[in-house]
DNA sequence: TTTAGTAAGTAAAACGTTTTACCACAATCG
DNA sequence: CGATTGTGGTAAAACGTTTTACTTACTAAA
């Protein structure tokens, strides 16, 4: 803006306003006709005339006065409604279109929308957090971004709420179970109006008993099972039996077992596949059941396998990584894949399948629980808005297997 | 607590209780004397009881009541204050500790503390944050959380934030540039008190400059430098200068370059490569630089250096990544490493190098970045804090080389 | 005996929104 | 012609803290 531009603005002569400048010592150049003042210097002058308007005394005036200068002219709301000519209230339901139960004039609404683009208005969404009791932000926990499977899993739910325009913030657990919600408790229940946590937590019930505590609307996604909270978890049981039937299928009957039994969701396919082994009339035979922690662990794991007496003719693993690493140790050690060994994957993210081995794996799909896992939660968000009781639902998602060139019909 | 004991607190006889109760359809349950009561219900009674102390007309009152049956007796600091008889800003400053300047009683003191862990007292960090101007939440956006390097870096960067206590968000770009802080920028201004950005983002400049007019406190780490923006990098030309002296001094007279130049790294990485092969007084064989952007493409550009009709004796790749791929290929090409052919790697991160093949790399010491980073983002914060204005630095970190298997002298 | 200083607080404004309750005016209806 | 119903707003309270400017009571010094 310009200083000429101001003087009719403001209605005042130019040496009244210097007048003021001096007397109050504000930082503002008003030296030149023509010269450029900022929104922000220009929002300064107008605060400091609106102030010097209202008739308190002097002292008043001179504090007041002090905070619009450190303030350094952020642009509120009661600007613009100032600027416009209107109430405050009035900027705020044009500028949130939430509220549509009032109208509103198209002329007012075109006024005060060009007037808040015109100084740089930004919402403050602290203040309409605080009160309105909506951030809309979403908060996202999860137990290992290191995981592909559950970094995908956030990425899929990452752009489900870009969708619909809401932000989500994440925390990450970094391999310490519950130490994210740890860190994030304090804020969690006011900062975010839902929570997301990836990924089964062991030490999450503490934390889920929480959180229902603080009635926040939480969902487990690809977690653990709980009476209390939302869950969308994979169906387990039933991609172990669809690879179980493709290996049995193709004439194995010796097959080890290697997965973290840390995760909820590999304890279940333990079971299911001891299960399917026992009905199918196999051996128990626990020498060939390994449970790695780490992949230090699981390149250990592979190793002694392939050294065994009798080795299995097939190798299952409970995840992409671990038989990726079981593919690359059995290559190393001269073996073929899948002639003298079949190794199966879980998940269906090894995003380099086409680069190393063509893994045979169970594909788990991310986006629709991602899709599910959001809908439950703004259903809960809903609900809550209301002042009511929701109650929790548990979504299990089907997996699919997938045969690729891992897998193959052991050697007579 | 049990119904008893409100009595005596609140001093007035059941009766009394139980019809107020009634008259404005309280949903506390006042049977029977040994009943025991939540202290949300307490709390709403106490409320009410205030309420109705004040002496408004009949209409007001009404109107405040269901004001706080709505709320449900949610805990706040004037309950506290309340409940223990003293003022409101009195618990703030002793449950905030950071307003020394005013002595206190221990007595109250304990008083309050009692209180506010008795009630179940929990703070909003949303006012706090609009009063105060500090949320105590630093924002980290990450270019891609997938590149295990950056993953480091977030990682070190938020385990240098839990030392002091503070809370690290973040948000990521999904290979899309700049779209987190698209995402993130109606917020991030007021929700954090600072923010690093993790990785070099294409469009970034854009980003900062909007930021810088926001004010708010930035750390690019391992980014592009910005005369604007502290940036904390490292040496490029050192690291390029390490690895390229090893490949030199071990004979390697023809060496191949593969790297994403989509970073700004790899791009200062590539140019300090041409400078040194031209004065060592190498051949500028075009031929041999690739600039794969992805991992696919990497595949395909490893595949042709080996099937060149004079392959070079070495590969430098730009990313621990890249080599273990490159690695992988040729050696399921039949070649031997080292024997066959040198591959280097670059970053440091490969965390499963005990498990493939040892890359010969160049380690950029991520926790020290990650500590310079905090440093220099907590300085800007204080001086932002005092209103004045600070000088963006730039702090460039030594990497190190680190020699093991995958290099050794070319064949005679 | 006044004065100054200090310990231990209090009262109220402020942060920037959203939301509630109300109001003026014009048009419509019986 | 008076009552009713929309239309297009306004004024002010509320959200839950922090912070500023006062206050009171007591002690020590002059």
């Amino acid at each position: 803006m310009f200083l000429n531009e101001i003087v009719d603005a403001c209605g005042m002569p130019v040496e009244a306003l210097r007048e003021i400048k001096i007397k109050y010592n504000l930082s503002i150049s008003l030296e030149d006709e023509t010269q450029e003042i900022s929104i922000n210097d220009y929002i300064i002058l107008r605060k400091v005339l609106y102030a010097l308007s209202e008739k308190l005394p002097e002292e008043k005036i001179r504090q007041k006065i002090n905070r619009i200068i450190k303030n350094k002219g952020n642009i509120t709301i009661s600007d613009v409604a100032m600027e416009a000519g209107v109430s405050v209230g009035l900027v705020s339901r044009i500028l949130n279109k939430r509220d549509n139960s009032i109208k509103i004039s198209e002329e007012t609404k075109n006024r005060i929308e060009e007037t808040a683009t015109r100084l740089g208005y930004k919402a403050n969404p602290i203040a309409s957090a605080l009160r309105s009791r909506q951030s809309g932000i979403i908060g996202a926990v999860v137990r290992d971004i290191g995981d592909p499977f559950l970094r995908q899993l956030v990425q899929d739910v990452q752009l489900e709420y870009k969708k619909q325009d809401s932000v989500i913030l994440m925390s990450h657990a970094m391999h310490e179970a519950g130490m994210a919600l740890q860190q994030i408790k304090h804020i969690v229940n006011y900062w975010f109006d839902g929570l997301i946590i990836v990924g089964d937590m062991v030490e999450d019930i503490i934390i889920y008993n929480e959180l229902i505590n603080n009635s926040l609307p939480v969902v487990s996604l690809a977690g653990r099972n709980h009476e209390k909270v939302s869950t969308v978890t994979f169906d387990d049981e039933s991609g172990i039996k669809q690879l179980f039937a493709h290996l049995y299928d193709l004439g194995h009957r010796s097959i080890a077992f290697v997965g973290n039994i840390l995760h909820t969701s590999v304890q279940n396919r333990m079971h299911t596949f001891i299960n399917l082994q026992r009905e199918a009339g196999l051996p128990d035979d626990k020498s060939l059941f390994f449970t790695p922690k780490n992949t230090t662990e699981a390149v250990q794991c592979v190793k002694n396998i392939l050294n065994l007496e009798k080795p299995p003719t097939a190798i299952l693993c409970t995840s992409d990584d671990f038989a990726q690493l079981a593919a690359n140790v059995a290559i190393q050690a001269g073996w073929k894949i899948p002639e003298d060994i079949t190794i199966t994957g879980y998940n269906g993210t090894n995003e380099l399948h086409e680069l190393y081995i063509p893994l045979t794996t169970v594909r788990q799909p991310s986006e629709q629980a991602a899709v599910e896992a959001v809908k439950e939660l703004n259903r809960q968000i809903q609900i809550n808005l209301q002042g009511m009781e929701y109650k929790p639902v548990n979504i299990n998602i089907e997996p699919e297997l997938i045969i690729r060139s891992s897998s193959a019909a052991p050697r007579k």
